[in-house]
DNA sequence: GAAAGTACGTACCTTGAGGTAACCAACGGA
DNA sequence: TCCGTTGGTTACCTCAAGGTACGTACTTTC
């Protein structure tokens, strides 16, 4: 068990394996579909609503505003209204967030560097590639 | 555009926020809920199904067994079959599959070890915790 | 001889992720 | 005066992710 509280102390760690453990739901934050490329995005510079939007290609509005709600419930990205004509919103990592968006931007670059290899793998290989 | 061939040389690499850069396949496979455990898993040792299932706390059979198909075919896992009594199959990572593993584990790490951080951090802020 | 373990495939069904579209409020510009 | 921009929210709907359950084929164990 992981994070236990029943037991009078806290866990130090998490343990995503298990299946009761909140890191998983952190984990599910970082790793879906849009929050990784939101952290990916972010890790480059501070964006606005609008810059993100353009930016990562194919999010709607509602995607969006609701994987930034989830990144800054988890204390990743920082939200800051700029009090303008129409308010601009600004979004920036904090500090946890720069070393998950790290993590994130170096696993996001590796897959962009290998691509023409795994995708030369993939035709090799008689295997269904499914989902 | 990314990986283009129309124009007669093959990008060096992909771009994953282009929506349709193939990019984005792989790393839905990679980031996906079960991929990211599978992985983190293998990373560990070389495992049979059965010690997968147990592992990964919550996994359907069929989910893990879809799953290492899509890992399979993108060439960063490798199926085993022992040809036994009842027929046992290994899983391991291929080199490929052990350099994003690599990647997986240490973010999975990451955010294990900063758990009770973002625990806190999440009760501290007014912030509405979605999805 | 019945039950259980191993490694799935498949059919069926539910849930929720995620898309579309409309609306809002305030302001600047034509 | 009406339109466009900015940064959303909300309602509605669809489709696929994913769970449950059962079948399979062969073997060991009780």
């Amino acid at each position: 068990m992981s994070t236990e509280v029943s037991s009078g102390l806290q866990a130090l760690q998490g343990d995503v394996f298990d299946v009761n453990c909140p890191s998983r739901g952190v984990l599910e934050h970082v790793t879906s579909r849009w929050g990784v490329l939101v952290l990916a995005a972010l890790g480059e510079r501070e964006l606005r609503f609008g810059e993100l939007h353009r930016r990562i290609g194919g999010v709607s509005q509602k995607m969006l505003a609701q994987t930034l709600r989830a990144l800054a419930a988890d204390g990743f990205v920082e939200r800051t209204v700029i009090p303008a004509a129409p308010p601009r919103v600004s979004y920036r990592l904090t500090e946890t967030g720069d070393q998950v968006a790290a993590h994130v931007v170096g696993l996001v670059g590796w897959i962009e560097r290998h691509l023409p290899a795994i995708l030369a793998a993939r035709e090799a290989e008689p295997a269904a590639a499914a989902s």
